[in-house]
DNA sequence: CCGCATCCCATGTGATACTG
DNA sequence: CAGTATCACATGGGATGCGG
């Protein structure tokens, strides 16, 4: 049960004792997102043997990262105080791990809270805090996401409501965050296709979202 | 070579695919502090076997993290520029892990690049940036460091040279670090002790270096 | 059906030995 | 010193089973 250690006594190595197996962070990603469900966290994690999840759901928790929370009737998993903090880390990889995303593999899937944790990570509050808020419904390989900016505040959730700008992407949206593809020329290359309102708020969208190689 | 995916397409997967495997963030760390033979890796690294040295090398490569390079006859690792950039993923990373450090177990040993990185975690630069320039030498379960604060910048070096304040401490120092233990206790009951310079200035130490639980 | 547990096999890992 | 080769073993992956 306790992880395999390193032999060394150190931050690194003790959070990579806590967290570094294979699909634990992944978890860690989707519940920083909202508590979920065993089946929905089978469903996020496309190709997770379910001995695994189950195995790293129960180290997670003997590390104090997780917790079993009855909800409800159901249980669902959440993290701890002591797990939400690696949010930093969590998001400080994604940037790190977006900037060598290249074009998807055929099997490759995007997942909402995979999108949705990407979203946060290429959130530029800085910028976002002085333009109008602007609510965006992002739809990308069959997720659809709402994505509410309010000043340095970010919210993304599932589902749709009322948008300023609604569009759907491949997942070249990527070489729009990256800045590799204007907003003009993703949409003239069809690489963005504009569903409702205003289109000229996608370039709002690449200021606010952009994370550079 | 190409290291198991996922099945998903977002930032936190790929950086996993890069650098998730074992060991590897690790070797990441230990280039953040300067380049590396292969040998001083090794050392580094009290317990990785040579062969999955050899192929984490590769892998870290092939992902363009580290390269080879040739210094007057010898061959040296380092890390890329865009392995560089995982300084804020490894720095964030150990002070969460440094949180969850309890006591060392028997075998675990500490290394000076583990002890660089853990310091570098912990470094208040707010703080340091309004106290006046100060040299520590810093004895620690056989590691001897430097380490230079001037304003808001640290410097942490092996080997020794004049110092305000020496001290030698047992793995307790990691409890005056998260505030567990006051600098006067620290002294008292034994966790720390003075050896050369100064004894007020572990106050000062404390300070600036604190990551508390 | 959801939440796991079991089984089996492919692969990665770890200790040791060995080579240029 | 800087790796490579080998082999036993632990872990991961995929399918399947099963109780609540």
């Amino acid at each position: 049960m306790a992880a395999r250690d390193y032999g060394e006594y150190g931050g690194v190595t003790r959070a990579l004792e806590l967290v570094g197996e294979r699909w634990a962070l992944l978890i860690v990603r989707d519940l920083l997102i909202g508590p979920r469900r065993y089946g929905e966290l089978a469903a996020g994690l496309p190709r997770i043997p379910s001995n695994i999840l189950a195995a790293r759901l129960k180290e997670l928790q003997a590390a104090g990262v997780i917790r079993r929370a009855p909800r409800s009737r159901v249980i669902v998993y959440e993290l701890t105080p002591y797990g939400r903090e690696l949010e930093p880390v969590v998001l400080a990889f994604g940037a790190w791990g977006f900037k060598a995303m290249g074009e998807p593999r055929d099997e490759q899937i995007i997942t909402p809270d995979s999108m949705t944790m990407d979203l946060r990570a290429a959130f530029r509050a800085s910028v976002a805090a002085s333009l109008p808020a602007t609510a965006y419904g992002a739809r990308v390989g069959g997720v659809e996401l709402l994505v509410r900016v309010n000043g340095a505040a970010l919210q993304v959730t599932r589902g749709d409501g009322p948008v300023d700008l609604a569009f759907s992407a491949g997942p070249g949206i990527h070489r729009l965050i990256s800045g590799e593809l204007s907003p003009d020329r993703a949409i003239a290359s069809g690489a963005v296709e504009l569903l409702r309102g205003r289109g000229e708020l996608l370039g709002r969208f690449a200021s606010t979202f952009h994370l550079a190689a």
